[in-house]
This record gives structure tokens, sequence and C-alpha cells, in this order.
RNA sequence: GGGUCGGUACCCGAGUGGCCAAAGGGGAUGGGCUGUAAACCCGUUGCGUAUCGCUACGUUGGUUCGAAUCCAACCCGGCCCA
């Protein structure tokens, strides 16, 4: 690739890119042979176990600059976790102790070898140099920005406006993550669009340290899988963004059936955008790395509506199941979506568990506790749930509805098959 | 530090002595309709071998036959003043 492409193929996709200039002048000294190939910084707080679809976005691009061969500055913020990142948020953020910050630490960086090449990656921990950073140098921090600046941020602004509290640990947050490019000397740090005011704060760093600020690149936000939204000050709707704590993800990390299904069960549109199938539209171009062109005629077929969504839509799940399962992944998913929920369709997945009927909730003529076995077959949170659900018909032995006070014994239920609602299975055995 | 308002279930929020396991909404969930989509309609939504018990309205005590509700102290938050 030429100087031109290689430019275009990175900023391909970026909300923000700040500067182009900068960025093209980086790049330029690295094809001249003056300068090593460039230091892309990405941070992530291991404040969940599973990487997402939504970070997912993000991550190729950085992978994106490893194939030209650049190197890929991965920062664990293990110590800025347990600060809590305010950004988008419209509630202080619960703070994690250091030991599930280690255990998701860990599951991250597995999870991240199935996008990034393992080469030209480099894994730093933030804890490295935040851990020992005493007052003096929390000083030194605090000392390139100013209140007015950090309440000027929309989230803080919501938050202050509507009387929500804002800790002080979270005031500091963006200069820690600040730090962290100073410390990596990072040339570009990626981010999505909401880290923009963090990655800005980078550059500020970095010019008052005497490095060389850092190319400052966003992509966009995913929405998430459920139709939630937020109605701002100024009456626009805002969807859920994809995220842990809404509960609305799609992890990388799943089965490709499970992320198969979770695709199909999105509603098409967003919240205050026009285009009825607006939610599609946006997984085609964030999810499933298809090539811009085909992405913009399937966008057209929705639109003119040569193309139903439901055939887009199984496309997109197809495409995100290859992506994170090996080619063919997306076939056997939509094969087995098919044979479950597809008219005529068994019903049930080719694969259920099997749960062993407890011995205490048998009594001494055999009889089982069906609400205990119910929950404590994990279909149902409690024993009281799962009655009321065996009240409503949700429960079913071998496809028959349980009666409320139906009597059912061992003998009979030993290999029987349990089903509570769509999605809840197991097969019962005893020994 | 002073003043003042507040802390209710997963979330938001009503309730200010018994009718309160606590209105309403969101979310979630069972079902109908469908494209396992949305919207819409109906049901459910603390736990427990259960016509009863336990836990729950910031915490701990107190008043009362009886407390989310009244009183005291304490903890936490918002706002105003310093």
């Amino acid at each position: 690739m030429d100087l031109a492409q290689q430019f275009d193929f990175l900023a391909s996709g970026a909300v923000d890119l700040i500067s182009a200039t900068d960025l093209r002048q980086k790049l330029r000294s690295v094809d001249a042979g003056e300068r090593p190939p460039l230091r892309v910084k990405l941070g992530i707080d291991p404040t969940s176990s599973e990487i997402h679809l939504g970070f997912a976005v993000v991550l190729r691009k950085l992978r994106q600059f490893q194939d030209l061969g650049h190197t890929a500055v991965l920062i664990i913020g293990d110590f800025t976790a347990q600060v809590g990142d305010p950004s988008g948020k419209s509630a202080t953020r619960q703070r994690l102790d250091a030991s599930e910050v280690e255990a998701n630490a860990q599951s991250y960086v597995r999870q991240i070898c199935q996008i990034l090449s393992p080469d030209r990656l480099e894994v730093r921990r933030n804890s490295e140099w935040l851990g020992s950073l005493d007052v003096h140098g929390v000083l030194g921090l605090t000392d390139s920005s100013t209140v007015a600046q950090i309440l000027a941020r929309n989230d803080f602004r919501a938050r202050y406006e509507t009387g929500k509290p804002i800790s002080l640990t979270e005031f500091m947050y963006p200069l820690f993550q600040g730090y962290d490019s100073v410390m990596v000397e990072a040339d570009v740090e990626l981010g999505g669009t909401d880290q923009l005011f963090n990655l800005h704060m980078g550059r500020d760093l970095q010019i008052s340290r005497g490095q060389a600020a850092q190319v400052v690149l966003t992509t966009p936000l995913l929405v998430g899988i459920d139709s939630g939204f937020e109605t701002q000050g100024d009456g626009t709707l805002l969807p859920n963004k994809m995220s842990k704590s809404q509960a609305n993800t799609v992890g990388i990390g799943e089965s490709a059936d499970e992320q198969f299904g979770k695709l199909m069960s999105m509603p098409d549109d967003v919240p205050g955008d026009p285009s009825p199938t607006a939610r599609i539209e946006r997984y085609m171009r964030y999810a499933t790395g298809w090539a811009p062109s085909a992405i913009d005629s399937s966008i057209a077929g929705l639109r003119g509506g040569e193309l139903h969504p439901n055939i887009a839509k199984r496309s997109i799940a197809r495409a995100v199941c290859d992506l994170y399962h090996g080619s063919g992944a997306g076939d056997a998913a939509e094969a087995e979506f098919d044979s479950r929920f597809a008219k005529g369709g068994a019903g049930r997945p080719s694969e259920i568990a099997e749960f062993k009927i407890p011995a205490d909730l048998v009594d001494g003529d055999g009889r089982v506790r069906m609400a205990r076995l119910v929950s404590e077959a994990g279909l149902a949170k409690s024993a009281r749930e799962a009655e009321r659900l065996i009240s409503q018909g949700a429960v079913r032995i071998d496809g028959n509805a349980l009666a409320v006070n139906e009597v059912r014994t061992v003998q009979n239920l030993d290999g029987a098959l349990l089903n509570v609602g769509k999605l809840g299975w197991a097969r019962l055995s005893w020994s």
C-alpha cells in the first residue's frame, strides 16, 4: 500500500481523527524509515469478563494498524478499573476489587487474541505505573486541567444538573488514562467516541511532558441488542450503547448458537433514528467486517424493500459467527436456529445439558418436588418463581405442560426432557 | 462546621401509624400475534417442603397491641451558607 492508501485504510470508519495531518505525517516518517512503527494504544478496563461486539469495533481498528506493521499497545486498566470510568455514565460506577479485576483481565487477554495478532502486540497493565504514583505525581497530573474543563463534559454536566453524585476519584479518571499515554509513549490512541475527552487528555499530558501529542482516532459506538434508550435534555433519544451494564451485549466468546439467536432477536430499528432498519444497518457496518461496497448495496436493498429484514439479520448473524468461530460456524448456527424455531422445527436445541435429580427433592414414595427441581436445574431463579411458571403452563415435561399440583415420580422423570419457556432445557436423569 | 431536603424492591418513583410484600412506570419474564423483530394485547414479577413463616422501605435503638410511616442517635447523598 502506498501512503495515501494506508491513510485511507486506517481512517476509514473513524468518527474523530485528531488530526489527519498528524497521522499522515507519522505514517510518512515510518514509511521513510525515519522512525520505528507506530505505537498504537488502546485501553480497556477489565470491569466485566466478556468482550462484546461493541468493543470489537475498536479492536478490529487496532488490528488494522497491526496489519500495516505497527505495534498494538494494549493497556489493561487494572488500576483504573478500580477508579471507574465515568464516560457515558449517568450514575457513579461501582468500584471493583483487585481479584475480580485480575480474573477479568486474564479473560480479556484470551478473548482479545481472537481479534488481534499476537505478533506486534504489547500488553501492559497500568498498575505498573499508577500503582506507585505518589502524591507529588498525582498533583503533577492535576495541574494540567481545570474543574471547568472536566465539568463541561456532557456526562458530568448531566449528573451535576440532575443532582446525582460525582466522586472526586471519577474526576481523576481522565488524568490517569492520559498518563498511560505518557508512560507508553503512544503515537496513536484509539477509543470509542465516548472516549474523546479522555483521549484528548492524553495529548495534553504528553505535550506537557515534552512528548509529541498522540493522534486520536475514535470509532463509532455500537447500539445494544435491546430497544432501550435515554431521553436527553434537548429531547433527542439516545439509544443504549452495547454495554455489559445494560445486559444487551453479544460476546465474542459466546457460542455461535447464542450469538446467532441474540442477533436474530434484536429489534430492527433504533430509537431516534428515522430508518426502520437502522439497527440492522449499523450492525452491518460495525459488526460484520464486510466490504463497504457490500454493506452499501445491502442497505440500499433494505431501504428499497428488496431485502427482507429477516434475511439481512440472518446474513449478519452468520457473518458474526464466522468471524469469531471460523468459517462455516454461521451456517451451522443458522441450521440449529431453524431446527429450533422455524415453523415445523423440533423447537429444541440439538444438545441439551443433563441434570441429575438431587436426592433431597425426592420423598419416600419417589415423588419429586417439581418447583424445586426447576429452580435447582437453573431454569428459574427460585422455587417460588418456578411455581409461577408452572401455573402459567410454561413448564413442560416431554412436551406436555405440567399442571399445578401434578405429581411426578423419579421413575417417570428419569430420562425425561424438562423445558421452561422458549429457552430453558434440561435432560433429567436419576441414578 | 451551620441550615435545609432526601435515602423505598433490579431501576425510577408513590406511600407519612393497621386495608403494605408496599400504587404507577421501566426492565425482566410467561403467553398471543410475528420474522424467536418491533409495536400491540393478556398474565407474572421477595424467599421458603407454604392457608403459615421468614426477610425487605439507609443503620441501630425506642414509642405502640401494631412502624416504610412517629421519636433518638448515627451513616450516606443533593442544595444553600461558611
